[in-house]
DNA sequence: CGAGACGTTGAACCTATTCAACACTGGTGG
DNA sequence: CCACCAGTGTTGAATAGGTTCAACGTCTCG
C-alpha cells in the first residue's frame, strides 16, 4: 500500500485547478486567466511546514495536488489535527485583512504542490469580482459548520463512536472504491486519528482492532479502508 | 444578585444598534437607515427558542439587546453550547445562500430584542454595498477561530484548567468591574458552564468550589465574579 | 407555601490514559 | 547488500481523571 503523489504540478494542472475552484468556476475563462498572474507555485515534502500559527499572514494558499494538515498547538505540546485538506481547497486566512497573524499551522501531509497568492491580492481580487466574496462566506461557513460539529463530538460522545465517526467523514471525502473496500486514499496513522479526535494513539489502535476483528474495516500501516460501511456507521450512530 | 434587561428595544436602540456594528458602521447614515428599514423587531422570553437546528435558515439576526445562546445537539440528549451573543453580535447563518439549514440552535439566555433580515434581503445589502461582504468575512474568520480554539481547549486539556480558561475568555466579553470584583454581567448557571466546557455540572460545581476556596472567585445562583484575576489565569494557563 | 430548579458533596465506578514491553516495517548508511 | 534503527503499531496492566448516582440543602417563583 503505497502512495505515491507528483511534486511538481504542471501549468495545465495550474489553471485547471484555479477554473475548477468554487470561486472561480463562474468567471470567464479571461478573468481566470488574469487572476491565475498573481498566483505563484511553491513545492514542499512531505513534514515540511508551510506556516506556523502566529506567523504573519501575509498569504493565502490553494491545495494544486497533495495534501495539506492544519494542526493547531497546546503549550502542552499535544496537537490537535483540524483537517486535511485536498486538491482545491484554501488554506492560510481566508479572512485575513491588516496584519492578522495565523491561528494554525499548515504542513505537508503528503508531497504537495500549492498555489498561493498575497492576502492583499487576494483582497482585491474579491473586491473586482463582485459575488466572489459571497463564496468565500460559503467556504468560511462550512469550516465553521464542521468545527461546530467536532466540538460536539469530542465534548459529547465516546472515543469508539469518535472514532468511526471520523473514519466516515474522512472516507466521504478521501475515499476511493478497491477490490478491498472504500480505501481513505492517503497515508493516514494511529497518530492522525488520534489527533483527530481527541484520543491517544493506543487507544485508537485498541479501536481499529475492535473494528478489524469486526469486519468493519481493513487496515495494515498508515492506511485504512472500510469493508462494510452499514457497520461502521451503526457503531458511530448508536 | 439580579439581571434584568429590558424586553423590548426603542426604534433609538433600534439604529443605534445598527450604525455601530462593525458591519455598518463605515456607511454612511443614509444607507443605514436604507438597510434599517429590512430589519423587523422581534421579541422573546428567556428560553425562548429563535430557530432550531434543522429549520430552514431563512432569516438572519442581530441582537439588539440582551444574551443569545448558540447550541449544538447530540442524539444523546447531550447539548454543547457554542457560545453566548451580546449586543451587536450576528447568528442565524451569515453564510446562507439558497436553501441552507440552520445547523444550530438560538434561544433566548435573556429576554432579548433581536433584528432581523431576510437572508435575500441580506444578500442583496451584501452586494450593493462594496466591502460589507469583507467585514462578513471578518466575522466568520473569528468565529471560526474561537470554534478551532474551543476544540483545542476540549481536546487537549485538563477540566479545571479548561473551566478557568472559560471563565477568562466569558469575563472579557461580559465582565463589569464591581467592588466585589469582575463581575460576569449575565446569568451563568453550573450547567451553561458545563455545556461549554464539555464537562458535568458536578465537575464545574467542584472546580468552582475549589476556586472560590482559593480565593480566586466569588459565586453564588447564577453568577459568577473573579476576585484574583491573576491566579485564574496561572489556572489556565498552568 | 410548596414545587421545581439550582447547587453541593460524597462514594462507587468506569472510561480512557499512561507506562511499558514487544513486534513489524521501511529506509539509510556502513 | 545487509544490518540497524527510527517510526509505527499492538497489547497488557496499573492508574487517574471525571462521570454517575444519590442524597441533601437552598433559593426563587408562581
Amino acid at each position: 500500500m503505497v502512495f505515491t503523489e507528483p511534486q511538481h504540478c504542471s501549468i495545465d494542472l495550474r489553471l485547471r485547478i484555479l477554473s475548477r475552484l468554487p470561486f472561480f468556476k463562474d468567471l470567464p475563462a479571461k478573468a481566470v486567466e488574469e487572476i491565475n498572474r498573481h498566483f505563484v507555485e511553491m513545492d514542499y515534502q512531505r513534514g515540511e511546514r508551510i506556516y506556523t500559527a502566529g506567523d504573519p499572514a501575509e498569504r493565502l494558499y490553494v491545495v494544486a495536488d497533495g495534501k495539506v494538515r492544519l494542526l493547531q498547538h497546546a503549550e502542552s505540546g499535544k496537537d490537535v489535527l483540524l483537517g486535511i485538506l485536498g486538491s482545491g481547497e484554501f488554506f492560510g486566512n481566508l479572512a485575513a485583512l491588516g496584519t492578522a497573524v495565523h491561528i494554525d499551522t499548515a504542513e505537508a501531509h503528503t508531497p504537495i504542490c500549492a498555489l498561493s497568492v498575497r492576502s492583499e491580492d487576494f483582497r482585491q481580487i474579491l473586491d473586482e469580482h463582485t459575488g466572489l466574496a459571497l463564496r468565500a462566506l460559503e467556504v468560511l461557513g462550512e469550516r465553521l459548520s464542521a468545527a461546530n460539529q467536532r466540538v460536539l463530538l469530542i465534548s459529547a460522545m465516546p472515543v469508539d463512536r469518535r472514532i468511526a465517526f471520523m473514519l466516515l467523514e474522512i472516507s466521504r471525502k478521501f475515499g476511493r472504491q478497491e477490490e478491498m473496500g472504500l480505501l481513505i486514499d492517503m497515508p493516514l496513522s494511529r497518530d492522525d486519528l488520534a489527533e483527530m479526535t481527541g484520543a491517544t494513539p493506543e487507544t485508537v489502535s485498541r479501536v481499529l482492532s475492535q473494528l478489524q476483528s469486526g469486519g468493519v474495516i481493513t487496515s495494515g500501516r498508515q492506511w485504512i479502508a472500510i469493508t462494510d460501511r452499514q457497520k461502521l456507521e451503526a457503531q458511530a450512530g448508536a
